[in-house]
DNA sequence: AGCACGCCGACT
DNA sequence: GTCGGCGTGCTC
């Protein structure tokens, strides 16, 4: 018997090895470890034959050791099936979740104290609740593949939910995988569930978990007992004999998009599983995705909600124009906005300060009318660049910044904008002298001891008002917080990409969530610099609304859901050379489409990391299919620069 | 990828 | 004559 294996890490070409007679069984995805050359390597079994191979022109090997992988009926068709669609190596995937096993384990740092209060306490689901919990218990009886989107506004209880249904997949002797879209969600989910969900095997899987955790979980999956694996990526790639149910918290995220290449979206790869394993998937969100929603009615995905609050009420929302004449003792605080802080510090209540800031970011507005740049084919503002050159990092499409504006006419009244929160932080100091300030952002998390003091001292009320971005959203409550503050509300709304209206709507909606759980007076003040329709469903209850208007716009411009977006990434150090082979590819790409439209190459807002360039051309079709057939029929031996496939990209 | 092997230049 | 620095090519 003969195996053709390739390595997990190294030469990337097929090798046979010999098995020898004593060993038992071997099936395709096992993970062997070979001799080759003069080391030893662990590689993964593509195929096995009878006989050695035909006119063989070398010496082979026997395989050294052994280390079966648990079985699933789907599971080597679901891995196919994902490297087709991401057009990658199918090795990829049993890289990333069997590293461990060659690992050493590390002298682990004191793991995590399980937490002191295990509640057992049975709670009684409210009518919304028990009506899913009894739709999809059949439906994990079954084995039926069922996607279904829970819409939840926050505070309803989908965790409840989630327990239930873990519960009952866990009754049946199945496994449970539970993803969210971002590590430290993942820890926080996974040391509430341990105290609140005794009786069951959880294991995180994800960057977090020890090496030692990691082959524990392993040791499970290959008995076959029923477990809750919870992780962002990791948790999907598992083989998994025993799957019965997969919930995705947070559906709405980006964040299960990998951040580097290959950007594998672990929620699609999910969807993917759910099919060919045959079960059902549940997806929960307050602010569901577009495309999600539009599957509800499209391809038939159940959709269940719920509309009721457990504890506290909803906030009052006022929107507050920043682009106005009003005289103000700083711009970006507004009258209305300095009123409540002053109203909140008389109170000793607090007040979380938020600003919607990406990374560094400016653009071109009219200091008269704010007016912003914007393209005429993809509905996204325009980036300055050298010599007054307007582009659109989405089409490539570039013209000459105009010297008049081109809505109020006035001459030469232009302003590149940007904000950062330690300027936030000084202009709040100013104003309010004795206010006790912090400051949450991705710059003091890189320090993760100032970052737990400043979100204790927020807890213990030894801080008046947190300053911060994304970051201090998810997962932080803070009881005595009754007024939220949105610096620049409109700040993404301008970035060039084509979800940046329901990214955040998402996030404000969020954002606005931190406020008001215990108190009735709590208030969200949104500031902007130009309205637009989306600050209209800050409202959570209005969700849906924002969904049905929102739409309309994204089939008029023929972006996903409607149609499906593909980007291809093109880098090199030379960027001369990128400039050539980028033209080439998109004039090959032409060449070959039937009705793929082929936009670009265009030049991303960040072309240029690590000294290497980078270029993107983005594919449309009302189909992926062609999509992927047409990137895998390009021949990449052509290129010097790498190339990067990603479907359903989901950020710049 | 990572290692062995081989070629060549420098140093004792 | 021998050490070692690095370029090239192969891995069952």
């Amino acid at each position: 018997m003969y195996i053709n294996v390739r390595l997990l890490k190294g030469f990337s070409g097929i090798l046979t090895y010999k098995i020898p007679a004593d060993a038992p069984p071997i099936a395709i995805g096992s993970i062997v470890t070979v001799p080759i050359r003069t080391q030893i390597k662990p590689a993964v079994v593509l195929a096995i034959h009878h006989s050695a191979p035909e006119n063989q022109s070398f010496v082979i090997k026997e395989l050294l050791t052994l280390e079966t992988i648990p079985y699933a009926d789907y599971y080597q068709p679901f891995l196919t099936k994902l490297s087709s669609y991401y057009q990658i190596d199918s090795v990829h995937f049993t890289k990333r979740i069997t590293q461990f096993i060659s690992q050493k384990e590390l002298p682990s740092d004191a793991t995590a104290e399980p937490s002191a209060s295990c509640t057992t306490e049975i709670i009684t689901l409210t009518d919304e609740q028990q009506c899913v919990v009894t739709f999809m218990n059949p439906q994990i009886e079954k084995q039926q593949y069922t996607p279904v989107l829970l819409h939840g506004v926050t505070g309803s209880g989908k965790t409840e939910v989630y327990k239930k249904l873990i519960l009952q997949a866990h009754q049946q002797g199945k496994t449970t995988i539970l993803l969210l879209p971002e590590v430290t969600l993942a820890v926080n989910f996974e040391l509430l569930l341990k105290s609140q969900l005794i009786n069951i095997s959880i294991f995180g899987f994800h960057s977090a978990t020890s090496v030692k955790d990691k082959k524990k979980l392993w040791v499970s999956l290959c008995a076959g007992t029923p477990v809750l694996i919870i992780g962002v990526h990791l948790p999907i790639f598992l083989p998994i004999s025993n799957l019965g149910l997969i919930i995705i918290d947070e559906e709405h995220e980006i964040g299960f998009q990998e951040k580097k290449h290959p950007k594998i979206n672990s929620k699609e790869a999910a969807l993917i599983r759910a099919q060919l394993a045959n079960i059902p998937i549940i997806l929960g969100s307050a602010t569901p995705s577009i495309s999600s929603l539009y599957n509800v009615k499209m391809k038939g995905w159940h959709f269940f909600q719920l509309k009721k609050r457990f504890s506290g009420s909803f906030p009052t929302i006022i929107t507050v124009p920043l682009n106005d004449k009003k005289k103000r003792k700083n711009f970006w605080i507004s009258k209305k906005l300095e009123l409540a802080i002053i109203d909140r510090l008389s109170k000793s209540e607090q007040t979380i300060i938020f600003l919607n800031r990406r990374g560094y970011s400016f653009f071109v507005q009219c200091k008269q009318c704010s007016f912003i740049f914007e393209c005429t084919h993809c509905s996204v503002s325009l980036t300055l660049h050298e010599h007054n050159m307007l582009h659109c990092h989405y089409c490539g499409q570039t013209t000459t910044q105009p010297t008049t504006c081109p809505s109020c006419k006035t001459d030469q009244s232009f302003l590149k904008k940007g904000i950062g929160t330690q300027q936030v932080v000084e202009i709040l100091q100013k104003l309010f002298p004795t206010a006790r300030i912090g400051r949450a952002d991705m710059d003091s998390t890189v320090n993760k001891k100032q970052w737990q003091e400043t979100i204790r001292s927020m807890h213990d009320g030894s801080l008046d008002i947190l300053v911060g971005t994304q970051t201090i959203t998810k997962g932080y409550h803070f009881p005595k917080v009754t007024l939220v503050g949105i610096l620049w509300a409109d700040l993404n709304l301008h970035f060039p990409i084509f979800n940046a209206a329901e990214t955040t709507l998402q996030q404000l909606i969020q954002v606005a969530g931190r406020a008001g759980r215990n108190s009735a007076e709590s208030l969200v003040v949104i500031q902007t610099m130009l309205d637009h329709p989306i600050f209209a469903y800050v409202d959570e209850i209005n969700y849906l609304a924002f969904y049905h208007s929102h739409i309309e716009q994204r089939i008029t411009i023929g972006y996903p859901p409607y149609n499906r977006l593909v980007e291809i990434e093109l880098k090199h150090n030379d960027e001369q050379l990128l400039d050539k082979e980028a033209d080439l590819l998109a004039s090959l790409l032409n060449d070959q489409s039937k009705n793929s439209l082929v936009l670009g190459p265009a030049k991303p807002p960040i072309h240029k990391i690590k000294n290497s360039y980078s270029r993107k051309i983005y594919l449309k079709d009302s189909e992926m299919t062609p999509l992927i057939t047409l990137f895998s029929a390009i021949d990449k031996k052509k290129f010097k620069s790498s190339l990067f496939f990603t479907p359903n990209p989901l950020n710049l």
